[in-house]
DNA sequence: AATGCGGGGAC
DNA sequence: GTCCCAGCATT
């Protein structure tokens, strides 16, 4: 039997058919919701989700949005360019395609944040095109089912793993009008039963023809990623408040970490962070106070903040020679984008 | 072909 | 603590 024989009879009665995305499925919302799923799990994108399109609803509200807002919304999810491509994508989409996703997979793949995973999961899931994905889920699904070795992030693999995947969608008795049905199902199954940790071999329609599952490897595969020590990185962030409560960030560069989103100002060590002090405010009549360190991680680095917090600031009148600061009032923080750690210290 | 890019869930 | 998640862009 065929993976799709066996996927689409089980997604029936044990896939996800409540995601917020799938009521109604649009266009729009596939779009938007492949893009925050994008390496974030459907957890955590859910609120995110509903909360965005209740702001912008569809692809022109989308378009017509300053990316300040759009970045507002994201704040906290992560890996930002997403929302900086999105917004650009729904741009060139009212420019190029009248407003609207185009219904051709290379016209997807060259907007921006699309490649051809994605491209493929929103013709297949909004227009049912017979399309293959090759997402987290649809990797670790078949690497165990057909015992394929090698982790799957090397070009190779990935190779082999398109292959199949596009051999399983061909299959001639999966119907034209299940192809959406067919593209959840192998990611609900990546997803509840074949995890990546102790899969649920025993409620899985295909563990009959499972390789891993046969051979008892479903622990060896697919293979990890060859370990990787992070570095560890320091930096000294002011946490300045005028004597209105107003709080003082800065609008990091468009490169790089948080590109463009507004911090606390952040300084290597603490004698950079003394020195700009110095000429940037008047600090005679206030006191510090050091707040306990935060430790954060990213893909490819830790990172160990120190915080320090003055009351009362004051700037002096001429400002360093860019506009990126701004003194920004409490209850005005929720209108940024502000990157998680950062936004919970403030809220501390 | 390798690296940069967040944040959090699962263990 | 470690690993990796509905990947893509850049180099």
């Amino acid at each position: 039997m065929t993976i799709a024989a066996r996927l689409l009879p089980w997604f029936d009665s044990h896939g996800r058919h409540d995601l917020p995305w799938q009521h109604p499925r649009t266009p729009y919302r596939v779009w938007l919701s492949e893009i925050m799923l994008q390496q974030t799990q459907v957890s955590t994108v859910t609120g995110y989700f509903d909360r965005f399109v209740t702001a912008l609803p569809d692809l022109p509200a989308l378009a017509a949005a300053p990316l300040d807002d759009v970045l507002a919304l994201w704040s906290g999810l992560g890996y930002y360019a997403r929302a900086r491509n999105l917004h650009a994508a729904a741009k060139a989409c009212v420019e190029r395609h009248g407003g609207e996703l185009p219904r051709d997979i290379d016209a997807l793949v060259a907007l921006p944040g699309i490649g051809r995973s994605t491209a493929a999961a929103i013709l297949s899931q909004a227009w049912g095109d017979r399309h293959a994905i090759l997402d987290g889920n649809v990797k670790r699904v078949l690497a165990r089912y057909h015992g394929i070795e090698g982790w799957p992030g090397t070009p190779a693999v990935e190779r082999k793993l398109w292959l199949l995947a596009e051999s399983h969608t061909a299959d001639s008795t999966l119907p034209d009008a299940r192809l959406p049905d067919y593209t959840q199902a192998q990611m609900d199954l990546g997803a509840t039963l074949c995890t990546r940790a102790n899969p649920t071999c025993l409620l899985c329609p295909l563990r009959d023809d499972c390789v891993a599952h046969r051979e008892g490897r479903t622990a060896e595969l697919p293979t990890p990623r060859p370990g990787r020590t992070l570095p560890q990185r320091e930096a000294q962030v002011l946490w300045l408040e005028d004597a209105n409560g107003r709080i003082l960030l800065q609008q990091r560069p468009p490169a790089g970490i948080w590109a463009s989103l507004w911090t606390l100002p952040q300084f290597e060590d603490a004698d950079t962070a003394r020195d700009w002090l110095q000429k940037n405010t008047r600090t005679d009549s206030t006191t510090a106070t050091t707040l306990p360190a935060i430790a954060h991680a990213f893909s490819h680095y830790k990172l160990t903040l120190h915080p320090h917090r003055w009351h009362g600031i004051a700037l002096r009148d001429r400002i360093g020679d860019n506009e990126s600061l701004r003194w920004v009032a409490r209850n005005e923080l929720t209108k940024l984008g502000i990157p998680a750690p950062i936004r919970r210290l403030l809220d501390s």
